[in-house]
RNA sequence: GGCCUCGUGGCGGAGUGGUUACGCAGAGGACUGCAAAUCCUUGCACCCCAGUUCGAUUCUGGGCGAGGCCUCCA
């Protein structure tokens, strides 16, 4: 079975054949560093870590290429520094915003079990190249100065739209789009627009200014991919103007038909319906749910949160709530006392793989675009065969693995134990009392200790062999 | 107004022109002193209306409903 792909260029599924095995490309739209993430955020990055992660073993990892990059020009940054940092120097202002957000996004997306991509550019370190594209489009005829600003003449491009689907006649009609005078049609747009003294700005051949937000990824993709690459990725509502526009760009820079072969688009995360967004303020930041208990009540480890997220298809929206994490913690403790029964010494189990690497049907539900609802269910079937086959232990975790879920500190009672601070001693002294209590048919002294046990944070079990275990309480 | 996507049981969510996954929750049972864990069994669905068809949840058309883009946005 071959990797298929939805690709938005065509609206259907396709085989995903690679420009060159050897060096499969694939590009995601990464954040603009203004403020933190949220864990709307998060889908993309978390997606597409699971595409490089199958990639990666499809094609051998040193053989795919992941660029993210990192906006970190922006007139919302500006915004925010001056806000944030009045009394600095502009551009100390900037370096201490864009840093300290794009350090949180690196850790967020690192608690989120994702792989750091190969490269992960910056806008401003790739000034250089912005420029350059930028005066190719004009020799070639596609942009043109008007009123201090470089635009892109939609017009000189016979195809542009055909990511959308639409026609430029088309969303004219009703649209918000401002007509502006110096615009030789109102669907241009900037590439290069001059900064006055209080915004950052570059020095070029239309002046001291700063780039469009296409540009970037033009920019950036080209010199890390090359001129046409494989797969394009990043949010939905980036389709337009965003992608379509980098295309434009890119293909008429380069004179090439096609800038990508796949274009991805990940669904977003509702809330209550409506789509989670920064200026409805109906968002959870990926810190906060991590590291707070603002969202239901309780700190949600990273691996819960990508399970969560891994449950429904990329390309359907999710409703993001407590009851949806609530499951994915069950299927995820679920599986952690399953292993860790499965490694306690007292088990004795042959632990000898009999199957290396990950399960062939999680690979294959991957491998049908993404399918990680499937690939989690067929990873629960094996965790419910694991019991009877120990043997098949390698082939759990490497499928889990695959899709980037670690099964944390769950699996390991002793690091648990440590951190809820379990007084050992004490809980050996009650599980003796309790012994006695049973060998005596004590039940009302022995359910009193289980009680005593449970208050404490500790369930026991009791086994066929009369044995007793217990385990810190999930 | 234009463009796009979606509508499956209490919830999540696959898939298919005919025999209707699966998980969670629910019910019943086995095991257990009682529990827990585990195992077994089980109820519950394909938005509406036409059409094509021997037969549609699956195809076509229409309707209704939901969401997104057209402006910064994952």
């Amino acid at each position: 079975m071959s990797l298929r792909l939805y690709n938005t260029l065509t609206r259907t599924k396709q085989d995903f054949v690679p420009l060159d095995p050897k060096n499969v490309r694939l590009y995601v739209c990464g954040p603009t560093v203004y403020d933190y993430a949220h864990i709307g955020n998060a889908r993309p990055v978390i997606v597409f870590d699971v595409l490089y992660r199958l990639l990666r073993h499809l094609y051998g990892p040193e053989h795919v290429k992941y660029v993210r990059n990192l906006t970190d020009v922006d007139d919302k940054i500006n915004t925010r520094a001056l806000r944030d940092f009045p009394d600095l120097p502009l551009n100390e202002a900037i370096r201490r915003v864009t840093e300290k957000t794009a350090n949180q996004f690196q850790s967020d997306a690192l608690a989120l079990g994702c792989l750091a991509p190969d490269v992960e550019p910056r806008a401003t370190e790739h000034i250089d190249g912005m420029i350059e594209m930028i005066s190719t489009l004009i020799n070639k005829g596609h942009a043109y100065v008007a009123a201090g600003e470089v635009l892109f003449a939609v017009d000189a491009m016979a195809d542009y739209g055909k990511l959308t689907g639409r026609k430029l006649e088309d969303q004219q009609a009703g649209a918000r789009v401002a007509v502006e005078a110096h615009k030789n049609n109102p669907a241009d747009f900037v590439l290069w627009k001059l900064s006055s003294a209080d915004e950052p700005g570059w020095e070029s051949p239309w002046g001291r200014g700063r780039p469009g937000w296409h540009i970037e990824c033009s920019a950036m993709s080209v010199k890390y991919l090359g001129e046409v690459f494989d797969i394009h990725g990043g949010g939905l509502d980036l389709i337009f103007p965003h992608h379509e526009n980098e295309i434009a760009q890119s293909r008429c820079a380069h004179g090439t038909k096609v800038m990508a072969n796949y274009w991805m688009h990940n669904e977003f995360l509702l809330v209550e319906g409506k789509k989670m967004s920064k200026s409805v303020g109906n968002f959870v930041t990926i810190s906060e749910l991590l590291a707070t208990e603002n969202f239901g009540g309780r700190r949600w480890e990273g691996e819960v949160a990508r399970l969560a997220m891994l449950m429904t298809n990329y390309r359907q929206p999710i409703d993001w709530s407590y009851k949806r994490l609530d499951e994915a913690l069950s299927v995820w403790i679920h599986w952690g006392i399953t292993v860790s029964d499965l490694l306690q010494p007292l088990n004795q189990v042959n632990l000898t793989p009999s199957v290396v690497g990950p399960d062939p049907e999680v690979v294959d539900a991957l491998k049908d675009d993404l399918n990680t609802h499937l690939a989690v269910q067929k990873v629960e079937t094996i965790a419910k065969q694991l019991r009877r086959r120990p043997d098949l232990y390698q082939r759990f975790i490497s499928s889990l693995q695959l899709m980037g879920i670690g099964l944390g500190t769950i699996a390991y009672p002793k690091s648990a134990s440590e951190f809820i601070h379990v007084d050992e001693v004490a809980v050996h002294n009650l599980m003796g009392d309790r012994r006695l209590a049973r060998q005596t048919k004590n039940w009302k002294e022995s359910d009193r200790i289980r009680d005593e046990l449970a208050d404490m944070g500790i369930a026991i079990k009791d086994h066929k062999d009369g044995t007793t275990t217990w385990e810190v309480k999930r």
